[in-house]
DNA sequence: ATCTTTCTGTAGTGAACGATACAGATGGCT
DNA sequence: AGCCATCTGTATCGTTCACTACAGAAAGAT
């Protein structure tokens, strides 16, 4: 190690960083909020995270390997297909509704409003939902193959109900809506489970 | 009348208006794009709107008047609340996938990702879809009253399940759905109506 | 036909945007 | 202690932002 040495903590930096995309937005975040939010320069930002967009990618990184991990987590820990959807609904109504963080979820939210020079971020985001909804649908799928399900279920159906219920439940989130009735909107969309009825 | 009459037709220019705030939502639309798809020079459309925010406002009014009339005329027309439900996200799931205009809902996704110096933008939004669930959680509520609905149901909870779709189903036109899968979707949700099992 | 009033196009306003040049500060290394 | 690679703060880059001053064009009123 040569040189003066860094005066702050990346990944604290990095944290605010990623607060910051979250609450407003990839498009929305000027470089003045960011480097107020994480108390540095705007020199020291550009030579530990690159530019903006570089930042955005190393913060949706690490929002996926914390406050985001439950989403992964659910998808890989549970197998019944039933069960991981209850899971990520009901972990989805604590999260999202967390006032030690911004509501909702920044895979979500933070790149919906895009001006075209920016749409590779939207379409970043895109990709990480889908491959949420692909994920989800192969379970339900094996599930349907193993008679859990009646065998007329849509899976891609279902799966895309799902995942439209969490968007729809961080939306709610970002326009106020309680932890209580977070919770209460899963609980009505696990009802729409299929069976008999 | 006195003076050079204007050389465009102010409701056409309104509506292209319309169509660019629907796609990028307010901020990421600059004057540049809206006079580009307006084919009015800058001027113009100051002398005939104000400025952005005046334009955004009437906009916003026009959508109402015409892409979101569907919302407004389902509350008023129809008195029975799951035939309210029912329809709403039914011509919903036509409506946000529609290939004449923008995916989604205006009123949804326009003003999610936003900077501190316009949150008025987001909270005039936010106050229109509070508006839409307060009519719906009234509607509910009397179903209930009158005993079509089972006794426990929360109508607030329930109110705020199926604004939480339609916000959903917005956003799942916005990453591509079409409208086989969104009216899926408004299936699947529908099945989540209180009954008994 | 001329006047008057408004609109249109060019061209440019100050401010904020993302991103940097530069010089001085800093601390591990020899 | 002195060296030197790297970081930090100031001050600024060119571009784009929302917005407008100004001059010429256009048509109803007379």
């Amino acid at each position: 190690m040569l040189g003066r040495p860094r005066s702050f903590d990346r990944e604290a930096a990095l944290n605010c960083a990623m607060l910051v995309f979250w609450k407003h937005g990839y498009e929305a975040t000027s470089i003045a909020l960011l480097t107020k939010a994480m108390g540095i320069g705007a020199p020291s930002l550009y030579a530990a995270f690159g530019d903006k967009r570089a930042l955005f990618d190393e913060a949706l990184g690490y929002y996926a390997k914390t406050y985001g991990a439950f989403i992964v987590q659910t998808l890989s820990e549970e197998t019944d297909a039933r069960r991981a959807v209850e899971r990520l609904l009901r972990e989805a109504a604590v999260e999202f509704s967390s006032r030690a963080h911004p509501p909702g979820c920044l895979v979500v939210s933070a790149a919906t409003n895009c001006s075209p020079q920016s749409a590779g971020v939207a379409k970043l985001l895109r990709s990480f939902r889908a491959h949420t909804v692909r994920t989800l649908e192969e379970k339900i799928e094996r599930a349907r193959l193993a008679g859990h399900l009646p065998h007329d279920v849509n899976s891609r159906a279902l799966a895309l109900f799902y995942s439209s219920t969490i968007q729809g439940m961080s939306a709610q989130a970002r326009d106020g809506a309680t932890r209580e009735e977070l919770q209460a909107i899963a609980e009505a969309a696990l009802r729409a489970w299929p069976g008999p009825r």
